[in-house]
DNA sequence: GCCGTTTTCGGCCCGACTGTTTTCAGTCG
């Protein structure tokens, strides 16, 4: 799919727009475009080729043309006129904090700064003083941006960002100034990857809480400190944003600050078309210029009032769910505790750090029923795959286990390497021998699309696959995720009743939430796995039910809400 | 540049903080 490079072109030509200083509703325009092509669930050549380019929101006529001209040449003349007049290495220089298009224009006109080099250089040399509106002040905060830029302030995973907002939520929750405290943002959205983290505290003495954030150990720059918002960077580099709200206020604040920014905007759309406004302390019914508060407590009240009910966090991010909401089509969303066991964890007999027997403890502990000890096969050396001799002893071990065991299963499940070829790690007659069968890629993440796709529909076909482990092999910052026929791959697992694993390792989060939201509208069904290497992980299935929830699926979509009679008897070819 | 139950022109979401000003522009979310 050729989506996600038109989307940052459409992304990038808006940015130098605003360098150039162009009108900034023509600049608008181009971002959205580019955010519904993003959002888009099909591949926009299929779109294309029949001609429902148009039907797309946000892509007029202009665009449409621009999109076709890629798509057919390679390129797009307009772009190419665009960068010929503003360099695409401002692109970097706006992604420094405290300059925006503005200054990038003003130092690129002055000073003919077109990189980050070049910038540093400048601010070094004292080059910006002296230019308008720029004085000490603003260029000391240039130089921090800098260095933050340098240090790769890139984003980071949920795993890490609820760790470092979970540190903070228990520090200030033992201020009695602080009344109730959430976070917000794309964190209480469930994204794969935050950039920052926001949290809002109610409170009607804010002067405290703020002096208190600033004053942290953690932090290493002070970003802003006002009356009742405050940034700081923490000394691992991540950006946390407080905001104190007035009680009366704080689920009007919650809402505006979960955002995402899209659904805001459709949140204010509707308010308009009701004489109403929606801000950050309320809905509010504007009337002769006089405007009175509808509702503000809570996030609850505020949707009643905009006649929508309660969406959850993890959906708001205007695909749809506010018109469906209207409609009463939005599903049941899966919740955690309809999970009753995991088909995908690792014991030492690979390279878990916890034995079957505490893995299984540490199920029981959590509610499960089941769970499918899935160690790596054979070739994967590097994590402990076992021989067909190993595997002897593990089921051995595991059927000693399930005789002392009451109301708990342990299945004998596998990990098994998905090779060049698509062929699977062990033969049919120790296949055959497993409970549960999940196949995955670990190697050769470099093949052609075509020999990806090939590799991964052959997995599917084998009749003894129950399921595929982190299907596109991302690695959060590290490793993209396999460029292959994602659709073909999903018509596969449909066709040879082959369920797609939602892994919920931090890094991993794959699959993520639009392949989650796309593979369910192919039919797809799911399994949501924490992948743990030690019982300290079996937490993170709680990532995984967020990209679940995000995709839009239900309980029943997903294989391990099922006991075990019903999902082996689910899972048999 | 997009869009239309005011449909081919005239709108297009809202506010806090900072640094520069002395009333506001730029940046950010």
């Amino acid at each position: 799919m050729r989506n996600q490079e038109i989307a940052d072109i459409f992304t990038k030509m808006g940015t130098l727009l605003e360098i150039k200083g162009e009108n900034i509703f023509k600049i608008k325009a181009y971002y959205k475009a580019a955010d519904n092509i993003r959002a888009l669930a099909e591949d926009i050549e299929q779109v294309k080729n029949e001609n429902r380019l148009s039907q797309i929101p946000g892509i007029g006529a202009a665009i449409e043309k621009k999109i076709i001209e890629w798509l057919d040449t390679g390129h797009m003349s307009a772009y190419q006129e665009l960068i010929k007049e503003v360099p695409v290495s401002l692109l970097k220089i706006v992604e420094v904090p405290s300059v925006g298009p503005k200054k990038a224009k003003l130092f690129f006109e002055k000073l003919h700064v077109k990189s980050l080099e070049d910038l540093k250089k400048a601010v070094d040399g004292g080059k910006l003083t002296g230019l308008e509106g720029i004085k000490e002040k603003t260029i000391e905060n240039i130089a921090k941006g800098l260095k933050v830029v340098a240090e790769g302030q890139e984003r980071m995973n949920l795993g890490i960002a609820t760790e470092v907002a979970e540190e903070f939520l228990s520090l200030l929750k033992k201020l009695p100034e602080v009344k109730d405290i959430s976070v917000a943002g794309s964190l209480r959205r469930g994204s794969e990857t935050v950039r920052d983290i926001d949290i809002l505290i109610e409170s009607a003495n804010p002067k405290k809480i703020m002096d208190y954030v600033v004053s942290l150990p953690q932090v290493q720059n002070i970003n802003a400190h006002g009356e009742t918002k405050s940034s700081i960077l923490t000394k691992d580099n991540v950006q946390v944003d407080v905001r104190v709200i007035e009680p009366k206020s704080f689920g009007a604040a919650l809402l505006y600050f979960t955002g995402s920014k899209n659904f805001n905007v459709k949140l204010r759309q509707i308010a308009m078309k009701k004489d109403m406004k929606v801000n950050e302390y309320g809905v509010f019914l504007v009337k002769d210029g006089k405007e009175k508060c509808l509702a503000s407590k809570t996030e609850r009240e505020c949707f009643d009032v905009l006649g929508l009910p309660n969406i959850p966090p993890e959906l708001r991010e205007d695909i749809g769910e506010v018109e469906l909401f209207g409609e009463k089509k939005i599903p049941k969303l899966i919740e955690a505790k309809d999970i009753k066991g995991e088909l995908h964890v690792h014991s030492t007999w690979s390279d878990g750090r916890n034995t079957i027997a505490e893995m299984v403890e540490a199920a029981m502990k959590l509610g499960y029923e089941y769970l499918a000890i899935s160690d790596h096969s054979e070739r994967l050396k590097i994590a402990g795959g076992l021989s067909a001799e190993d595997l002897k002893k593990k089921k051995k071990e595991i059927d000693m286990l399930n005789k002392k065991l009451k109301n708990f299963r342990i299945l004998f499940g596998t990990e098994v390497e998905i090779d060049s070829e698509g062929n699977l790690d062990y033969n049919d007659r120790i296949l055959s021998e497993f409970d549960v069968v999940i196949a995955a890629i670990h190697s050769g993440f470099e093949q052609s699309p075509e020999q990806l796709t090939r590799r991964l529909v052959r997995a599917c076909q084998n009749k003894y696959t129950h399921a595929i482990a982190h299907p596109t092999a991302i690695h959060i910052g590290k490793r993209q995720p396999l460029n292959m026929d994602f659709k073909e791959v999903c018509k596969a697992a449909v066709d040879h009743n082959v369920f797609l694993e939602i892994n919920s390792f931090p890094v991993r989060l794959d699959l993520n939430s639009s392949n989650v939201y796309f593979a369910r509208s192919q039919g797809v069904q799911f399994v949501i796995n924490s992948d743990s290497h030690s019982i300290d992980h079996l937490d993170y299935i709680k990532f995984g039910i967020s990209i679940a929830r995000r995709g839009w699926l239900r309980s029943e979509d997903v294989i391990n809400t099922l006991s075990v009679e019903q999902l082996l008897k689910k899972i048999k070819k």
